[in-house]
DNA sequence: ACCACTACAAAGTAACACTGAGTACCGGTA
DNA sequence: TACCGGTACTCAGTGTTACTTTGTAGTGGT
């Protein structure tokens, strides 16, 4: 992956995920297996599940171990009510952000 | 400042500095005068310098010492073809992390 | 018995923004 | 003269993060 890229996710990776389980509860595969769907082609599963440990340990989401058919037992997480809280604290930090940069970005284009 | 700003700048806060150069030749604390004008009231000149140096030693900028009236002489930074190349580079980062943010941004509204 | 896929875990590394302190130069004021 | 506020740059130390690599383990198919 882009060195940039790797650099900018730090600080949205966990806001992405956050969103992720905002729509439905899951598991780390199953997550990184959705970030693929979504584009993110390049994050390892190692990263997720380090991220995962973090957001349990913050007290982010609830932790549910289910028996799986084809692997070990299923972590589920499932956003709580102190996951929302920090999720919309991403969405507020994420638009303050994106709006100034945006703002850059024009001002750049129209210099060319 | 927020703990989340502060990781989400990280790998953003470089092309924000490399777009206010494009703009213009800046010295460093002139950089750090624009970006609060420009919202960032909470950077720490102390980021600006250390980031400034790296992209001095990748060779993004060019240095020119200008004696001052009100100070010790300043490095004005000048953004080179290198620095240019970058900068395209991380707009381009940007606009894909943006655009799959948003949408997750979307789905996280509606579902609400 | 072997292999592919599912599923999680952990140690070590590099990069980055922040904090806090320090140096230095100038102009104005008491 | 002595002091202070504003300008301008530097540096050491800290915490957080994503990546890489490697390992463990269960299931089903051939």
């Amino acid at each position: 992956m882009g060195k940039q890229m790797t650099e900018m996710l730090k600080g949205t990776l966990e806001g992405i995920v956050l969103a992720i389980l905002a729509v439905q509860p899951a598991y780390g595969y199953d997550i990184t297996a959705r970030l693929r769907e979504r584009g993110f082609t390049d994050i390892a599963e190692g990263t997720i599940y380090a991220l995962l440990v973090r957001v349990e340990q913050r007290g982010l989401v609830d932790v549910e171990k289910v028996p799986s058919e084809k692997g070990p037992p299923r972590k589920v997480f499932t956003l709580n009510e102190r996951g929302r809280g920090e999720l919309e604290e991403f969405w507020r930090t994420w638009s303050f952000l994106a709006e100034r940069i945006e703002q850059l970005h024009q001002t750049d284009e129209t210099e060319k």
